[in-house]
DNA sequence: GAATTACCGTTGGTTTGACCAACGTTTTCG
DNA sequence: CGAAAACGTTGGTCAAACCAACGGTAATTC
């Protein structure tokens, strides 16, 4: 992508500028990742939302992370057979599996925390602190305009 | 994705918020492109890309936008079969194809400029004139110092 | 209480964007 | 000249996101 023959119209667009910087975003953790071990960036999300919480259904895990069931399956299965979750089925409710974090994943999870936060690190390099926080509140707000979510309450940081 | 159980982690941090921020971009600029009968975003890249330069070779293009030749290919296929495009042998270099933008696909680019416009205000609606233009102002930053791109000269709006 | 409806996990898809390899053709370089 | 590189094209692969359908289970509605 040559900056001198690049169209002028797309590189002072919002859109176009948020597409870049995320897919550097998603490149850095992609990175950091591959590195640890991990091939979906989707496993970090789902460790999170066990280790947050206590035995969920692979269900309602789908719907914190916002994944698809089919989605799920795979990736609590990989991650079962590393052993960083356990998976049984919910006696009180005979359909669901109950996933819990095993010690190993709680570990795990804590290795990709320090990656994360070198990624985000990373990503906001230019950036003095004030300005990340300025950022991310903007950001904050464009993203619960457009899904109703309010982040607001704890996304302090 | 459910507010109350989403993962704590993921919500503040800097990636995935600049992750669901450009999915909102490109969701607004897909609906409304979809709407203009346009099946891929990069067709409004290759079109800028052709009205802001003379004739140019699919290869030249390509790299203009940060698109594969193969790719290239298949969207100037498409956009010639619709009229907005012509693409000639250049005699200077047989090897290439000179690709110019028609009359008619000018005008088509003026709709769809009008299009990503109203998607860019749909995007920023939160945002104050004020707010909007110091996000774009670090966003270049970030963008350049992890593409070594330099936008700044003319990325004002 | 029986029957319909809804939810669960799983399997097996499709679609889309991004990417890569190879080819025949043409130009450029040593 | 011959080797190397660039061009457009074809035909892939790969991962992410999504969808449909299934058997099994629970909740609901009549």
């Amino acid at each position: 992508m040559d900056p001198r023959t690049m169209p002028v119209r797309l590189r002072g667009l919002a859109t176009w500028l948020l597409g870049q910087s995320s897919n550097q975003g998603h490149r850095l953790i992609g990175e950091r990742m591959h590195a640890a071990g991990v091939t979906s960036r989707s496993y970090y999300s789902l460790l999170a939302a066990l280790a947050e919480s206590g035995p969920t259904s692979q269900a309602d895990l789908g719907r914190r992370v916002g994944l698809d069931r089919s989605d799920v399956t795979a990736a609590v299965t990989d991650l079962e057979e590393r052993g960083f979750l356990g998976r049984t089925p919910d006696p009180a409710d005979r359909r669901r599996n109950l996933v819990r974090i095993t010690d190993s994943g709680t570990e795990f999870l804590a290795e990709l925390d320090a990656e994360v936060a070198a990624a985000q690190e990373e990503l906001l390099a230019p950036l003095t602190p004030q300005e990340r926080e300025a950022l991310l509140a903007m950001l904050v707000r464009v993203v619960e305009h457009h899904t109703g979510l309010k982040l607001s309450d704890t996304a302090e940081r």
